[in-house]
DNA sequence: CAGGGTTCTCAGCCGCCTCTCAGGCGCGCT
DNA sequence: AGCGCGCCTGAGAGGCGGCTGAGAACCCTG
């Protein structure tokens, strides 16, 4: 059993390898988030062990990146009990469990080998992008708590733009992948875009679904 | 599966040559800089390995050369810890992993395999220069953190202005990356050049977009 | 078969973007 | 200092990308 243990302090750094080294597992360290990103990006670890503060790239940052590169790993999330941060957000960004420091290394052990038994993390269930939310299983959409009914097609379209929310999207790639055909008029992407609009934007005097004029288009995922 | 291994320690080449032909790779050997960009350019490797120290041209500037191409083999590099650079600038230019001499032969070749794995090399997410980004999927470009809004010829130029930053361009490479032709009026990127400065240097009192008399343009990298 | 909802096509309009042109400026050479 | 060439820039025409209202075709459901 692989893990990668991201912790810019050395002598918990240290502990933490030693530790779960004598419950047998392999573990590397990394001391900053790009590090820790780079070596969880070359994949083949069971799990992460993750701290939130750390220099040059933060776990929070860490997390999401990993989860928008569709990279589930098991992540196990660490904490100051006072930081920027707390458990409600470590949970949002697709960590799959959370302590906060100081914490029990039994606890840890435990947890880890729980989060190793449940296999693959939880595909997070809900797509987000500011207040915008789309739950693909539940067929729902919400804008802030207010739900809005969309027809199959607008749907599918939105949960395209959802799950590569800040991104240019050309409307080629739209039609590949919400239409499923390459040569069909591209004026279609622009009324459904239309339509969208007018149903997740224009009602809450918002701008999230924007023109990128001659690249496609972007949701904006609001502010980051 | 081809390695070209550019190296230029006679001993430590040889080595990474027998080695690496014992796990199964076809392996090419350069011993200088050029030589290595040269065969690079041939193209037909899957991966390569780079000594940053090397003859004739870097390897700093051997990767940086390749991904201004738009070529995207995956590149490891190596280098001795006290060196001119450091892993981030390694990893900043563009290479997809890095390796600090002297380093385990196992770790290099699991390395290796990790990138063959990961097919196609990450392609940098956001171009620099200066505190000037730009990121392409994302079509936003920001001086320091005030976004900057352009037209999509306008942003075609940036982009490629920044893939060779630092160097000088001529009109003629512009219209021929950026316009797609080659007997256009070359008057038409003085123009857009114009545009550009009114954007990303004259409300910020910069001077990054240089003209060169006589030869063209060079985007400045900010003092180095 | 009727009716409502959904998908898609079409055509017109609007406004931004692109590019041309010509006059002016200034660098660098003599 | 003067000159010529290369570069800059303001103005403006035209085109093209994108938006939208209208309506036809289609598909369920009752």
């Amino acid at each position: 059993m692989r893990v990668l243990v991201v912790e810019d302090e050395r002598r918990m750094a240290a502990a933490l390898q030693r530790g779960l080294q004598a419950e047998g597992f392999a573990v590397d360290l990394a001391h900053d988030g790009e590090e820790g990103l780079h070596l969880a990006r070359q994949g083949d670890y069971d799990v992460l062990v993750l701290d939130i503060m750390l220099p040059r790239l933060s776990g929070y940052n860490v997390c999401k990146q990993l989860r928008a590169e569709e990279n589930w790993v098991p992540i196990l999330m660490l904490s100051a009990k006072d930081g920027e941060y707390d458990m409600a957000d470590g949970l949002d960004l697709g960590a799959d469990d959370y302590l906060t420091k100081p914490f029990s290394y039994v606890v840890l052990v435990a947890r880890l080998r729980a989060l190793l038994r449940r296999g693959a993390a939880r595909r997070p269930a809900v797509l987000r992008a500011g207040d915008l939310s789309l739950d693909p299983a539940r067929r729902k959409v919400f804008r802030g708590r207010t739900p809005v009914e969309l027809t199959p097609r607008e749907f599918a379209l939105l949960e395209y733009l959802l799950r590569r929310h800040d991104e240019v999207v050309s409307k080629a790639e739209i039609l590949e992948h919400v239409w499923d055909t390459f040569d069909t008029d591209p004026n279609v992407v622009e009324v459904y875009v239309g339509y969208l609009r007018r149903k997740i934007d224009a009602p809450f005097s918002r701008n999230a679904l924007q023109t990128v004029r001659g690249a496609g288009y972007r949701l904006a995922g609001d502010g980051g």
